[in-house]
DNA sequence: ACCTGAACACCGTTCAAGT
DNA sequence: ACCTGAACACCGTTCAAGT
């Protein structure tokens, strides 16, 4: 019965900032469902923006984690690639909601600095495993080349979980991983 | 000096949208903007639904007359494809804002009904429109197929913009569309 | 036809006060 | 250490009232 409720408003707020966005976190509705008051939360998360950097802080550094077990080795280079789209696959399979960071993305300007500063950081991390990725597949391409290449993936990989979140159809983002892997924006696809 | 008040607003509303987000849209500051009271909106726009609907009415609108105008040849089909992107890194130019559309995509469920219609067409119209392009490019080519690779060009291209504009920088776009085109996402993309 | 002030129920935040 | 009620300045919305 010893439940942590700075833990409980963070497992409550993920759910809402990815379903609904960080301007839609409302500390009042935090409370109602955690059940203490809305100047508690306070005590905790001192403003929203503490509250959106830790959560923000939370899932860049799981991402890091889960892109450090990745192997990088050419045979096994199709099914790594598969198993990362499929990590942004999982979030819209979750009820429709986006990737944590991928949706503050587009509500940067309006997040507060530290909160920003952790977002960034989620890019930052995906953009950097993709050019390891991308070396290690074709070690004498070209650094600028490489980093256009990274770049591209991830965009094209948000904005197709955007995208099919819109449509609220998962078979849309699989439409999209395959096109990506059949016009070789992928470096390599599971072939059926 | 007959200025059309409801123009007005939807004028600034405009830009504040594809700057921040149509939650960051506030009745108070959009009347401090225009000269009129809080209140007085409300005359134009009954409720900040109609208002966020007329916008992304009339940008489905332009684009749609936008789209209407590209030629769908073979010889100006690499051109063709650049004018597309071209229109999206705009945005990004006129002081890193994204496509209003686009923005609102990113705030879908938390959009009035009637808005969301809106936007929803806004995706509809540029699928479409490549769906065409493709077509007449590859006009042997299966439904299915055409299918997958519009709305994944279309996820690219957001996704692209929605990237650059986290790093406000419109080079990540450029990147993007260079590897899009590299990689033959793109059907066809002009050679330097 | 167009605008307004006042009121309503929301919001994040602060703070002094409770245990 | 953790929580709370009350207050503050915000928000969209409504409405009766003004011109």
């Amino acid at each position: 019965m010893t439940v942590d409720t700075r833990q409980s408003i963070m497992d409550e707020a993920k759910l809402v900032v990815q379903a609904h966005g960080y301007s839609a976190l409302s500390f009042r509705e935090l409370a109602k469902t955690v059940g203490i008051k809305n100047a508690s939360v306070h005590y905790h998360f001192p403003t929203k923006g503490d509250l959106g950097a830790a959560l923000a802080r939370q899932y860049s550094d799981e991402a890091q984690a889960f892109l450090n077990c990745l192997p990088l080795d050419r045979d096994s280079a199709a099914q790594t690639m598969k198993t990362y789209t499929d990590a942004f696959r999982a979030a819209l399979e979750r009820d429709n909601r986006m990737c944590l960071c991928g949706i503050m993305i587009a509500e940067r300007d309006e997040l507060p600095e530290m909160v920003r500063g952790e977002v960034d950081r989620f890019t930052e991390i995906n953009i950097q495993w993709l050019k390891s990725f991308l070396e290690a597949l074709a070690p004498k391409a070209g650094a600028s080349e490489i980093m256009d290449r990274a770049v591209a993936i991830f965009s094209a990989v948000e904005g197709a979980q955007l995208i099919a979140r819109g449509c609220a159809d998962v078979a849309v983002f699989d439409r999209c991983m395959n096109a990506y892997g059949a016009t070789a924006l992928f470096p390599v696809w599971p072939s059926k």
